[in-house]
DNA sequence: AGCACGCCGACT
DNA sequence: GTCGGCGTGCTC
């Protein structure tokens, strides 16, 4: 009778089990557990001796089963420690639930052929093509392949996939969930003939158990997915690709918080293997990493098919007639009505959801606000609705105010995307106007539809969010047009230029990408704004050099280290007095600063009162260890959770 | 994390 | 008189 260690998908730590025969590491095991049985992973944690032989319970192998490969446990581990959260925790994203069972007819993933689609490279892309394979045998070693919007970055990290294909071993590739689609998987079976396999969120419960079980035999050679794919149990890991890797959404904001792209060039340091980020508007992160020689910097400086990026003009909005309601000026709604003329298509860009964000009582100028969350509620006219885009509270919008009783006195302020298409309805009662957001599109298939759409011409004025940034190029679209270009650098965080800079960047370069040249118009309060001036001059060098020279003065990330701690909890008092209490206890050390404690800026969120501490600490800082040895310094009462964020991202 | 047991308020 | 709220205790 073998001891072991068991740990579970829980925040529970390892527990001790028996065994008959032998089980190496890593073991996929039904164990007895309470009154049920749960699926473990027989770990390398050595058996805690203090429990008796007696409580200890019998283990059994979960059969045809390949035992979860020891790069895994090695990531788990590493990842665990890293985010500060239970080993437990980190497994639970490695496995699937219900994986145990196995398909009666498993979905196969045939080889991509590396020989299938090949194509002609310009001179550029053929020397960026020749440095990653120099280097793609060498082990652990990341690049940027830093290439402006249609520069043919794909085509360049296609070959180096065709490289490692025809060897051996598994690819991983890691796009921002919203650019999985249809064209993008296109490309790759024209490239390679085949599809390869899938892993995001909207996969049949079937689909993901098969993927699940090809990646941990190592039948499927390539995965392309959104950020969990990185927990995924690949066997032979050979190559990680992080397509746009800027992208906001790698970072996890719930549950375990992780940056996916910094953990992806963990995991393939843990496999000795390659790993390429591809960005054509790094973030400033790894534009330090490739400052300091520690990522190479292989650049593609221009457009495939001489294409170029659009003329940017600013409309400055301070200078408009003050008894304008209009959101859409008078210059952009003449630059539509241009391309209505020359059958071309437009593009509206207005990061906001709904019809207008805020609904206040014109009587006595009460606002209407989430009661579970310190936020306005949304109104959403289509829909006619107040919604809450923090928590989901949703309500009829009131007859009378809340406040002093005066009846149908609401007005909306501010512009969603909505509002802006009840605009440009208004003023072009003929063209065909369409808008996209996340609630007005219910599924990727949905997005297919319309995307083929706006492909066929049958669209000529689009208006969107974020949604619409990325992942699919219309030939015919040659006017983009950003509503309101301050809106995200408003609040100020940390990444609030950083963000601003790469999102309408991006947005902007949907214009032009077929053969008639693009323009794109950026509406502004503040033309004068540093981020709004290097978007207008198209001038990446200068916002990178600014942004890069004000976090080193800051000591801020890449130049120094960053941690928030969020305590939240039902009961205001005691909450406040817990962060207060940990505020109490901080270390004192050089250049360790907290910063805090604070209401968060979202202070009540679904109905929890929320306080921040930010912690800035020097490079060099084992913050890891610090954070530990002073938490555990620290009571924290029931009722009360404390996180933790590593180089958080979000600031609310 | 789940899921039990365990004591105090509003309903058939 | 019950149904059910969530407080704390346990899982090898």
């Amino acid at each position: 009778m073998q001891r072991l260690s068991v740990l579970f998908p829980t925040p529970l730590g390892c527990f001790d089990y028996l065994s008959d025969t032998d089980l190496t590491i890593g073991t996929f095991v039904a164990a007895p557990f309470g009154r049920t049985t749960q699926t473990g992973v027989v770990w390398p944690t050595p058996p805690d001796t203090r429990v008796p032989h007696e409580k200890l319970k019998t283990v059994l192998p979960i059969p045809d089963t390949p035992p979860l490969p020891q790069q895994s446990l090695d990531f788990i581990n590493w990842v665990a420690k890293y985010t500060m959260n239970p080993v437990g925790m980190v497994l639970k994203m490695a496995l699937l639930r219900g994986f145990e069972k196995q398909s009666a007819h498993p979905t196969l993933f045939p080889e991509p052929n590396p020989g299938h689609g090949t194509i002609a490279f310009s001179p550029e892309q053929e020397a960026a093509v020749q440095a990653l394979i120099a280097s793609a045998d060498n082990g652990f070693n990341v690049s940027l392949l830093d290439g402006v919007t249609g520069s043919g970055k794909t085509e360049v990290y296609f070959e180096l996939m065709a490289h490692q294909l025809r060897q051996s071993g598994q690819i991983l590739v890691l796009l921002p969930e919203i650019i999985l689609t249809t064209q993008w998987l296109t490309r790759f079976e024209k490239r390679f003939g085949v599809r390869p396999a899938l892993w995001h969120s909207s996969l049949t419960p079937k689909q993901r158990r098969d993927t699940y079980r090809a990646v941990l035999n190592g039948t499927a050679r390539v995965v392309v997915g959104a950020r969990s794919a990185l927990f995924l149990p690949f066997r032979d890991l050979k190559l990680i690709i992080v397509d746009e890797e800027h992208d906001s959404s790698f970072k996890q904001e719930d549950g375990v918080l992780y940056q996916a792209r910094d953990m992806a060039v963990v995991r393939a340091k843990i496999a000795a293997c390659p790993i390429v980020l591809s960005s054509a508007t790094p973030s400033i992160e790894t534009y330090g990493n490739v400052q300091t020689g520690r990522y190479r910097h292989i650049v593609l400086p221009h457009r495939f098919n001489a294409a170029v990026f659009p003329e940017v003009h600013l409309i400055d909005m301070r200078h408009r007639d003050k008894k304008d309601r209009h959101f859409v000026s008078d210059e952009l709604i003449g630059e539509i009505q241009k391309r209505l003329t020359q059958k071309e298509q437009s593009l509206l860009f207005l990061n906001r959801r709904g019809y207008a964000p805020l609904v206040l009582c014109r009587a006595c100028g009460e606002r209407l606000t989430c009661p579970h969350c310190a936020a306005w509620l949304v109104e959403h006219k289509k829909k006619s609705v107040l919604q809450c885009h923090h928590c989901g509270y949703t309500r009829q919008k009131p007859k009378n105010c809340p406040k002093c009783g005066e009846t149908d006195c609401f007005i909306s302020c501010g512009p969603g995307v909505e509002r802006i298409y009840e605009e440009v309805c208004a003023r072009f009662p003929g063209a065909h106007v369409e808008q996209i957001t996340s609630d007005t599109l219910a599924s990727p298939k949905e997005f297919e539809d319309i995307a083929a759409r706006i492909q066929s011409g049958a669209i000529d004025v689009l208006i969107g969010t974020q949604i619409l940034a990325k992942g699919h190029d219309f030939a015919n679209l040659t006017l983009v047009g950003v509503i309101d270009a301050d809106m995200g650098l408003a609040g100020g965080d940390l990444r609030a230029g950083e963000r601003t800079f790469q999102l309408l960047h991006q947005v902007m370069g949907r214009a032009g990408r077929g053969q008639k040249k693009g323009v794109a118009f950026l509406q502004s309060y503040d033309p004068e704004n540093l981020i709004i001036q290097a978007l207008s001059d198209n001038d990446r060098s200068r916002f990178i050099q600014a942004e890069m020279a004000s976090r080193r003065l800051l000591h801020m990330p890449p130049f120094g280290k960053l941690a928030a701690l969020i305590v939240s909890g039902r009961d205001k008092a005691l909450t406040f007095e817990t962060i207060a209490h940990i505020a109490k206890k901080a270390p004192f050390k050089p250049d360790f600063d907290v910063l805090g404690p604070v209401p968060a800026p979202l202070h009540l969120l679904k109905n929890k009162h929320r306080f921040r501490l930010l912690i800035k600490a020097p490079k060099e800082e084992k913050l890891q260890s610090t954070l530990g040895t002073w938490l555990n310094q620290c009571r924290i009462p029931a009722g009360v959770d404390v996180r933790l964020d590593i180089d958080p991202y979000s600031f609310f």
